[in-house]
DNA sequence: GTAAATTATGACAGCGCTGTCAGAGTCAAG
DNA sequence: CTTGACTCTGACAGCGCTGTCATAATTTAC
């Protein structure tokens, strides 16, 4: 049987490494990093439920941002429901500042490059 | 006699690097990766000249707008002067478009991370 | 009961540089 | 000739993931 549950209570790797398109190195890198910790069953294998579902969700919303999985890991528990901040942390704002002007700068940067490869490409022309 | 000499025509690896400000190591993997091909003394040690110089700026040059080394040892012939291109190599071109491309992509791709955290700055506030 | 699918752990590789260190030879100045 | 500065080669480490492979145990399906 084919474990498709709509709300699965105890998915095995497989399941959520599906459900939230990650794959299974990477869900169980997140636990090697500390972000998740599944329970296991008796054999051995790990079991998650909506619980982690969540977590991972939120770990690819922040990653999506840019931000390393330390990073992540640091304010993972600030963070609550969709998305939405549950302390109002001085330390995640300011973190949050900061990651936004590296954002800045690395654009900046790119903005660079493009200057310079766009001049040349005027030059092939 | 600490050599300060204006238009070096053979310089060691160190004062090349302090006249382009670039690594010793740098250097030497420039030449490794087939950027850069310096004379030898007899006793082994590696000459520059005005134009190893210009190549190293070059790459700079090049490296400065996002290019591995890997493409700028590619482009690296069809270059001249101060940055101008020799050949209207056709595949240049199309390279700096896909590099042009690439860093749009980029640049999209962070713009959206800055919105995630922008999002969640607001929210902490 | 047996084969196929899934999981577990651990380790190695790669991206594209960049620093650093070790061991040895070379060059310059005093 | 000795010392210190410079160079040589080769190799390992790190960044932050991410894939992959090997070996073994477990579970599932027929």
């Amino acid at each position: 049987m084919t474990a498709l549950s709509e709300s699965s209570l105890n998915m095995k790797i497989g399941e959520l490494s599906r459900r939230c398109a990650v794959s299974i190195r990477m869900l169980r890198y997140y636990e090697e990093e500390g972000l998740l910790k599944p329970r296991r069953t008796q054999s051995g294998f790990r079991e998650y439920g909506p619980r982690e579902e969540q977590t991972v969700e939120r770990i690819k919303l922040l990653g999506s941002a840019g931000m390393t999985l330390a990073t992540i890991k640091h304010f993972l528990p600030c963070i609550r429901g969709e998305g939405h901040l549950l302390e109002p942390c001085d330390e995640l704002r300011s973190t949050l500042v900061e990651q936004i002007a590296l954002i800045d700068q690395k654009t900046e940067t790119l903005m660079q490059s493009r200057k310079v490869l766009e001049r040349f490409l005027a030059e092939v022309q």
